[in-house]
DNA sequence: GCAAAGCAGTTGCCAATGCAACCAATTCTG
DNA sequence: CAGAATTGGTTGCATTGGCAACTGCTTTGC
């Protein structure tokens, strides 16, 4: 062993990995604490869970989704939504259709009582975005989606087949 | 009530938050996807929980934080912290060591085991992080980096003083 | 200098989540 | 067209994670 190796063998902590700058943690770190900010507004004033927000807000969006579609495009596991799904439906906020074509999928859509609260919602949901946003300029803001949403679009590629789009 | 607002109680399905460009919602998804993809890596290769593999970054970039420190970092709950920490510590990859000049707080370190661990799995964080950052030219990663950084913060303010940087 | 308030860390308890097994409907394949 | 494989959705089970109460130490304010 050479008198060089014997000194590395004290092993100095030389840092390979900086979090500061690394996507995974930075990414994590940034999605909690915008989720964890927003997530407060809806369940103190909706009694709405994550998963029960992004169900309604899908189908505020697009009326007549699936639940496997829900799953696939927020990335929640199929038991969360539907357990969501239990949820929402007991509160009369959402309502599931068999689909005629497929005996096995249900369509769904929000109930008059599930639009009334996306619509008093939403306009909270953007008044938020807007907050955390307002340090970007409008070009930032774009750049910033831009660059995002090919990270996704990576991020599900590299996932493989196991993940894929609405 | 106007023959219009009659048509307004119809309640088209008029989206207030388009999804895709919902920075909440598309955050937490992109954290998602890559914060699994990332998971099987350490967890198949190492056996390391998410929590688990966040204590020893951070013990491999700074030696000597405390529990705490780690979790206001990594914006993990403290009881998170410490349950990760018990496991890491029986399994011989972090060492506690108490403060003298603050009882109440414990230093951590790495292990020998524990660095080694650490020494192994950077590489593959990196190469992880690599291929997802790839289909960005190296402007695109600093410009994304600093956006980040800048949205981080706003998150922090925003959050009032309840999360505060390390 | 002592009581009160604050803080680091742990733990019991409960809700949420993931996994895997399962059911029912559909599609594929020979 | 029958049986096998696949798919949407549900549910039991075990694990995880958050909350809040608690311990023991430290700081603050009379």
């Amino acid at each position: 062993m050479s008198a060089r190796s014997v000194a590395q063998s004290r092993r100095p902590p030389r840092p390979q990995v900086v979090l500061e700058e690394f996507l995974p943690y930075r990414l994590n770190v940034l999605a909690t604490l915008v989720s964890n900010a927003l997530a407060r507004i809806y369940e103190e004033r909706f009694g709405l869970t994550i998963p029960g927000w992004r169900i309604i807000a899908t189908l505020g969006q697009y009326e007549g989704r699936t639940a496997r579609d829900i799953a696939a495009h927020s990335v929640m596991h199929k038991s969360t939504v539907s357990r969501a799904l239990s949820a929402l439906e007991e509160r009369g906020l959402v309502e599931r259709k068999p689909n005629p074509e497929d005996m096995r999928e249900e369509l769904l859509t929000l109930t008059e009582a599930g639009r009334a609260v996306y619509e008093a919602l939403a306009p909270e949901a953007l008044a938020f975005e807007e907050r955390t946003l307002s340090v970007l300029t409008p070009a930032e803001q774009r750049t910033f989606f831009d660059l995002v949403l090919r990270l996704d679009a990576q991020a599900r590629r590299l996932a493989g087949a196991k993940v894929r789009e609405v």
